[in-house]
DNA sequence: CCTTCAATTCGATAACCATCTGATTGATGA
DNA sequence: TCATCAATCAGATGGTTATCGAATTGAAGG
């Protein structure tokens, strides 16, 4: 039931940069998308935010194990999200032997608000 | 279980401006979750576009037919979704006997944006 | 080799929510 | 007055997903 309305007819003639633009349209129509989901449930936001969070040693790579201490929920929810996270593109994870270490994809995120902001005609 | 993991604790000792800051903060805290699940449901999204989008006789205000025109749920679908936008705050419905028209409310939508963007410390 | 520990995977469960149908309200016009 | 139509409400249903416990993997360290 999903795209029953699309914009879709108009068949023919497209040149082939017409094309790629449709594609990265809704390349990144996908991305809000799946960001959006992220952003909607408050244990990721908390997440997110810790990630992005300027702070400590390293700048921009935050131990996985610092942000299970921030969230009262099991390892096993806690991969379940940052799955989601990564699947959204907005963070990366840095694995190093046996930890996991995550850092916000502020290109990522930041393209997405822009994307976002173009709802809005004639700011 | 929501707010399980708040900030909360620290008891005193705030002056009245503190606390006005804090609440204004939680506010947009919780207009930014609203905003949030708003969009990540992609029939609410495109109906924002709609409504945002610039177009024909009057300027930024989309009847509600026109909406479910678009829109292939019933009516009730469509009333449930327009009252998640409205709560959420990104639309005022401008009622004229029996119809309904639709008004993006920019200014709190740009408002979530921006809020959004500062979880990107030093951008 | 065995233990420990971080992380993931699996299956199950409960809560949430998009959607529907049917009933209701309220305004319009014949 | 009655029929119509836009919009909302009430209740039910199905699909999605946040969460858990238990089992698994893989890397260190004794």
């Amino acid at each position: 039931m999903a795209g029953v309305h699309d914009i879709s007819s108009k068949p023919s003639h497209h040149g082939k940069s017409e094309i790629a633009v449709l594609k990265r349209k809704q390349l990144s129509e996908n991305q809000m998308h799946l960001m959006a989901k992220a952003l909607a449930d408050p244990r990721r936001y908390e997440m997110l935010r810790q990630i992005g969070a300027k702070n400590s040693a390293v700048p921009s790579a935050v131990p996985c194990t610092d942000v299970h201490d921030c969230q009262p929920v099991s390892a096993a929810t806690l991969s379940h999200h940052i799955k989601q996270l990564e699947m959204a593109g907005l963070i990366t994870i840095i694995r190093q032997c046996k930890f996991a270490n995550l850092v916000l994809q502020r290109n990522i995120f930041q393209a997405n608000l822009d994307h976002l902001e173009k709802i809005l005609p004639q700011t």
